[in-house]
DNA sequence: ATAAATTATACGTTATTTGTTTTATATTAC
DNA sequence: GTAATATAAAACAAATAACGTATAATTTAT
């Protein structure tokens, strides 16, 4: 039995409607537009998933997780020093790694019979608290600055990660990693620990 | 009565079903959701347009009445050196002013049923032989080599604009500005009539 | 105040989507 | 090779959604 999350039909599923939803969100993809671009027939799909909706679920879970797990790597990255932290951070928002589109998630939210939105705001509830965790971890090994809010420290980065993606502030740079390095160069300086190092400067020696 | 083009109700669902068209292609998109997001009744709809692919058909046509348009008045205008002609014609489409978007135009085609297909070929004709009809005529005013022919001159800005919107190439000159009149420089110098003025120079003497 | 235009709602009719089932065709393990 | 398994392809009923029309209520313009 090839029910595992590795069998290549199932990742050919969830890569396909993955990029459908994207683009135009859940009520216009359908499922047999899925099979077919996917490569694989209905009964397969349903083999795998019950219906649209936990298909649904499983795209965003493992969005969201991977966008976590991306985070983590680089919050707990003892070599990294803050600045290249926040580049690092801003790169990975841009690339839309972390990014749930829009159109998919209005589906979500406005079909309230579906019963997603609660579903998806106690998945961003968790993913959010991980996230702290992650930063506080951080905080308390003073590559932050410790009154630093961790909510604050996400949002900002949220608000910054937004304006990384700004047509105006792109032309303003050329390029979107030059702006990204703009911009954490600016929002770095203001978030270290007082003593702070200087950026390119490595922080393992804090121990 | 207020049948007219001018009607604003009319106008809006133009704008809309363009926007959503342009987003979605064709058979993502309901009536009863153009009507929604146009804030109007479908009564007032069903006034203005028969049905959905009809009013496609007129989306589509102001779009292309729209490009030939502004080709024209590039092409037309005296003032205009053949250089800054160039590079009009190809910030005209990366505007995506002349732009059909892809996911509409998918729609069209891959419908045969709705007799879409044909329709569109005949339309694109017409703005290929108009758009042809202008070439020709800044020819016999010596703005351009009387040898081109007018159908590779038009596959020439249709290709170079494709160039224009390519990510590598938009690198590697910072904005989509620069890009353009590079190209547009190293493109001219090869059009031009062999006693061809140089970029910046005014044509008007010619007659 | 009146007429015209527009919305809101309901509705029957199609068309589409869903999820199941059946049959045929590959794949895989033995 | 054969049996077991997985997949595809197609047909299908049931549910859902979209279409287009009709009517009454409301708004807007004059």
């Amino acid at each position: 039995m090839s029910e595992g999350k590795t069998n290549p039909r199932y990742r050919q599923i969830l890569a396909t409607s993955r990029r459908l939803f994207w683009k135009h969100g859940l009520r216009r993809v359908t499922v047999e537009e899925i099979c077919r671009e996917a490569g694989v027939s209905k009964m397969t799909f349903y083999k795998f998933f019950p219906n649209k909706i936990e298909l649904a679920k499983t795209v965003y879970t493992i969005e969201v997780d991977r966008g976590i797990e991306k985070f983590r790597e680089i919050m707990s990255n003892n070599d990294t020093p803050a600045l290249e932290k926040m580049e690092q951070m801003m790169l990975l928002k841009s690339e839309g790694t972390m990014n749930i589109s829009r159109e998919f998630l209005n589906d979500f939210y406005s079909n309230p019979e579906l019963g997603l939105s609660g579903w998806v705001e106690k998945k961003s509830r968790q993913a959010w608290q991980e996230m702290i965790g992650d930063f506080q971890n951080a905080q308390s090994k003073g590559w932050f600055r410790a009154d630093f809010k961790p909510e604050g420290f996400l949002y900002m980065v949220k608000k910054i990660s937004e304006m990384v993606t700004d047509e105006n502030l792109l032309r303003l740079y050329g390029t979107p990693q030059e702006a990204i390095m703009e911009l954490s160069r600016f929002f770095t300086f203001g978030i270290m620990p007082r003593s702070g190092k200087l950026a390119g400067e490595k922080s393992r020696d804090i121990t």
